[in-house]
Order: structure tokens, then C-alpha cells, then sequence
DNA sequence: CGCTTTGTTGAACGGGTTCAATTCGCGTGG
DNA sequence: CCACGCGAATTGAACCCGTTCAACAAAGCG
């Protein structure tokens, strides 16, 4: 592998600028490459985790079930993204993460981890750097759920998803696979899965952008950011790059 | 100042239990104290934060604001909580930090902090796992927001505030004070204020709890935590000091 | 003591849910 | 090769939780 075939050199590098040493030090982390099929839990809640994952390829879910038999997604994870990060730290995890579609990813301990960050405190802040903005989206999740109604949740959804995939060279201009169910889509956005179908044929009628057979495209880029109250702010990651 | 009176002092040995010189450590961090009014935004979203606070006393909201003027709450900080921690990290704050009543705050440096965890690794864990610990909480928020109903959220989310409140000594068996209005409530919890006061009013018939005054009562902690889906393991806090 | 903020309550409205039925896509076995 | 089966997508209709609008009471404060 190299480190353009590795999802999470490339967004490690897009954070900072990394020396050849470093990249190859991030490829071989991921040595140890392994599958998952779709649907089996990976890590189940309250269960112990000695160790994390670097997901190759394939999406992921993070979810917590309630009581009565709902469940909310709380993120997706798309190559490049940890799973189980905070789970390394502390003894259990705190959520189910199950695989949306088949993925590979690659197994790594808390010790090889730390020993990176010892030998490059670039490497250190570019993996913090990494999991704060997927705080951050969490975040603009709530902001989501709390106050947007449903076709504003979509569509910044969607356009989150896209910023985090053009990061790691999964999507073009206007469009990327999206292995995402409805389902998972109203678990995700806190709707009904009926009502995310409507809204999706509301935004496809209104030739905003079009979510079919497994494939996201927007029509109409301008229009989309303003009526999601985007933040231009993510739109402007590639210029993060500081060479 | 003693540990005892430093609620950072208090949060962090009920995670991990210091050393005489931590203790001091921790409480001399506390020294550069400062007061703000209620309602002047300390950070403002977009702008550069070169310091962090640790809230002594009062309480604090961060916040996002949206185009059409909404409001979401992503949550509250109480004494013992750190202001602005991520922004340390990072150039810009990504959103409003305001206090809700008269605050102090003691104002540390990016490397006070970065020298104290050098100087104490169990120090820097137990930081890491309050820091992770806050996270979880606006985690479990955003499941409220996407999946639990008025009644719900609000029991969840006031049962919740008395946890932490508990682990700094500002919360008794059954009570606790709490200067948060109805709008604040609403705008944490994705409702109007309406329906807030509605909710309240429900809770009280029924004999759940009480919130008047600036004062939360639970009348019948049992029934709450099994109506709100209440993790008990977040009761179970105190038990979780390792050595 | 007036003024502003916060709390309280009623009535009408509406976004989203729920229930139910139908269709579509696709892998599987006869 | 086609029928069958099953999960996912689609659509309609009734319902309901929470919003919005509006008015008023209470509490805090200079």
C-alpha cells in the first residue's frame, strides 16, 4: 500500500503536511487488514475493547439502541475514520458499531498508537485534529436534530457526507456512493424512515439533488448550501492544506 | 483554596485518585481567577481563543446559532468544568460560550496545561477521560433529540445535570439548584419554551419531579430513571475510583 | 413603582408519525 | 429460466405531538 491508497494518510495529510517518514509510518499501521460482513456487530455496547480498527473501505455505523426498541445512529464512519478510538482509552465502549455494508479494516493496539504519537507530535496533532472535526460533526448532528426540520437535516447531511469523502477521494464534483438505506438515513436524522423517503422525492422534485440505487448527486450545489445553512467553513477543508 | 473547594479537584479524584502533589498542582492551576457577567458572550463562534477557563463558580452555555435566529444548546458547563478546551487546540472556537449566571473562571495557558500533563500521565488521564465523559453526555443528548419524546428528554436531561452536579458536591440526595429558565431548557432540548413549561407542569402533576424557583426536586428518582431510559451506570459514577 | 424578563395557559395549526397497502429490486432454489 | 421470497422503496390517509400565536400573570430589578 501506499500512501495514496490509504484513506487515512490522505486525510491526515490534508490536515498537515506529513513527511515521507510519517506517511509510511501511517501505512504500516495498517498492516494488519482484516473484513467484516455487513450487519454483525463489530463491538457491542458495554462490551470490552483491548483494541480499535482504521477502516479501510466499507461504511460503518455507530448507534445507540433505546429502551423501546428504537435506535439512533449517532455516525457513520467512512474509510480513513477510526472505530473505537475513545474505546481504547476507556474499558468499555459506549455504543454499538456494526458495518453497513462488508468493510476491511485494519487492527491496531493502544501501544502502537502511542508510540506514533511519541515519534511525531505532527502525527499526534493530526489524528486529534481527525477526531475533533468528527466531534464536530456530532455536534452540527444535535444542531440538526434540535433545530432543523427535515429537509434542512437532509440535505446538510448529505453535504457533510460529501465534504468527508471528497477528503479522502470518494466523491467528485457533484456526487458519491452512498451505501445508506432510508433506514439508516431516518435513524440517523431522527425521522421516520416513511418521511425520509417523501423528503427525498421532495428534494428530487424540487432538481435540488437526487439519492438513488446506492448513489447521492446534487443538482444544484449554490442553492443546496444556502437553504441547509451550510458552513462554508467545511466547504473550505482542502485549503486547510498547509504546505 | 484547598482540593476540597476546587470542584476540578473534586471531578478529577473521583476518576482517578491523586496524589497530594496533583492535588496542589490542579489547585494552583486555579490561582488566575476572574468574574464575567451573566449574558456577555465570552467566545464568540469564529473567533480565536488563544486561553481556556476552568469555571469555578455559576454556570455556562455553549451554543450554536442558526440563520433564521434559532438557538441550539449543546450544552451546559458547571464548576469543574473546562471552558474552551478544544479551542486551545485549535485556532478558532466553533461555537458561543455564554454565561447563564455570574461566573469566575480561572484563565491557564495551553502550556500550563500541556506542563501539567507531562509532569503527572494520571493527570492527563483523568483530564482526557472528564473531557470524554462531557462528550458522552452531548452524545446521549443528541439520542434524546432524535429519538425520546418532550417528557423524556427533559427527565433524562435533568437527571443527567444532577450527576455531574453530584460529582462536584452541588447536588444533594434529591435536589439540586438550578439557574437555567424555561428558554433555556427549550433551547437545549430542541422544544419551544411553551411546551417546556407544559412538560414541567405534567412532570409535577404527576409526582415525578419538581422545577421551581431555580430549584429541581425528583419526587420519585425509581420511576424517573425507568421512564427516562436512564443509563443507571451514570449513577454508578462514584464507584468507578481506580487507584 | 413601572418595566422587562420569565412563567403560564388556551386555541388553532402543521410537520412528522403511524398504519397499511403496494411496488420494486434482486438473490435463490426449483 | 422463472417463480418465489424478502428487504427496501413508495404512496395514501388518519392521527398526534409539539409549535405558533396571543394574552395575561408573576417575579425580579433599577
Amino acid at each position: 500500500m501506499t500512501p495514496l491508497d490509504s484513506p487515512l494518510a490522505r486525510k491526515l495529510g490534508a490536515y498537515v503536511i506529513l513527511t515521507e517518514a510519517e506517511l509510511s509510518y501511517v501505512v504500516q499501521m495498517q498492516h494488519h487488514q482484516r473484513s467484516f460482513e455487513a450487519g454483525a456487530d463489530l463491538v457491542h455496547e458495554g462490551q470490552p475493547m483491548p483494541c480499535a480498527y482504521i477502516l479501510e473501505e466499507g461504511w460503518v455505523s455507530s448507534y445507540k439502541m433505546l429502551r423501546g426498541g428504537g435506535r439512533q445512529i449517532v455516525d457513520f464512519q467512512i474509510p480513513g475514520d477510526f472505530l473505537g478510538l475513545r474505546s481504547v482509552l476507556f474499558r468499555t465502549a459506549d455504543h454499538h458499531i456494526e458495518p453497513v455494508t462488508r468493510i476491511t479494516a485494519s487492527k491496531f493496539a493502544k501501544a502502537d498508537l502511542l508510540a506514533a504519537f511519541k515519534s511525531s507530535p505532527r502525527l499526534a496533532t493530526a489524528v486529534l485534529w481527525s477526531a475533533s472535526s468528527a466531534e464536530a460533526a456530532v455536534v452540527e448532528r444535535l444542531v440538526s436534530l434540535g433545530r432543523r426540520d427535515a429537509s434542512e437535516r437532509m440535505m446538510h447531511f448529505l453535504l457533510e457526507l460529501w465534504t468527508r469523502l471528497r477528503l479522502v477521494g470518494l466523491a467528485d464534483e457533484t456526487s458519491y456512493n452512498c451505501p445508506l438505506s432510508q433506514y439508516h438515513l431516518a435513524d440517523a436524522l431522527g425521522l421516520s424512515a416513511v418521511h425520509v423517503n417523501r423528503i427525498l422525492r421532495q428534494l428530487r422534485e424540487e432538481n435540488l439533488l437526487t439519492f438513488r440505487k446506492g448513489k447521492v448527486t446534487f443538482h444544484n450545489f449554490a442553492a443546496l448550501v444556502t437553504a441547509a445553512d451550510f458552513d462554508k467553513a467545511y466547504l473550505d477543508y482542502e485549503q486547510i492544506v498547509v504546505q
